[in-house]
DNA sequence: TATTGTTATACTCTATAACTATA
DNA sequence: TATAGTTATAGAGTATAACAATA
């Protein structure tokens, strides 16, 4: 018991603060985060489907549904320019890739607003310690 | 710009941690996250509809539906108990608050596994610094 | 008239099972 | 037979608008 009671419930609220701050910034772009996610992810090399799933953490048909949604935006293109005739790629369309380049940045620079009352030594000391947890980066965008 | 590029995606990907394992500790208890808030929030008082929509962020018809499954289940109660009649109080059934104050309990344990990879001290600093974030408390469970 | 809560409706997200097409 | 992806179906969660009851 390194941490004192109600540490779990302050990593729920943390996350929470996260999450809401990322669903407002996803909305200035007009998607939601799941579609946000998914076109950072492919805003610079398309993806097989199977690939995606894995990435984002869904299974496969939630995924191609997610993606029906996205691409009826017209963000999104599927193809089938593999060998093997079974894969369908995700590319970004030149819309898709400009909105997930805008908006992969508008997080990148505002999420961390929810930090805003730490000092600036204790937000260094605060990323240093993320960096370290594993994880962290791959899963998602 | 004190934190390295690509911190916003380090939140990100750290608030997916954190909520990947409250789904999987909530289903452990059968319960949703979204219910499972709820659950915690009134298993020690009963609270008004319009108080709990403000406390766990949510519009007032998602709050009324949230009640509606969770009340077919027993978990909780719904009477009107006040002297303003309009105002509907939302109980914990004895069952809601066992398993309410059980999945309190272990999300308060179990959640902060994410940060296993952490020295002790540094889970320490973690903890000190995420306490220090307003309205990581208040605003849910 | 304002407040409390519900109903109606619709959309996103996600899961599982069954299916098609290709390898 | 195994893999890639889709379709079918269902349920949770959430939002907005319209409504009923009470203050």
């Amino acid at each position: 018991m390194t941490q004192p009671t109600g540490f779990g419930d302050m990593l729920l609220g943390l996350s929470h603060l996260i999450q809401r701050r990322h669903v407002q910034i996803c909305a200035e772009h007009d998607l939601t985060p799941a579609q946000s996610q998914l076109l950072c992810t492919i805003k610079d090399e398309p993806r097989r489907m199977v690939d995606l799933a894995a990435q984002l953490g869904m299974a496969k048909p939630a995924l191609s549904q997610l993606i029906d949604r996205i691409e009826s935006r017209g963000l999104v293109r599927r193809t089938t320019d593999g060998q093997d005739r079974r894969v369908v790629m995700i590319h970004a369309t030149p819309e898709g890739q400009k909105i997930g380049r805008a908006l992969y940045e508008d997080v990148d620079a505002r999420l961390p607003d929810v930090l805003a009352a730490l000092s600036s030594a204790d937000q260094e000391r605060f990323a240093q310690l993320v960096a370290a947890i594993p994880h962290v980066h791959c899963p998602r965008v």
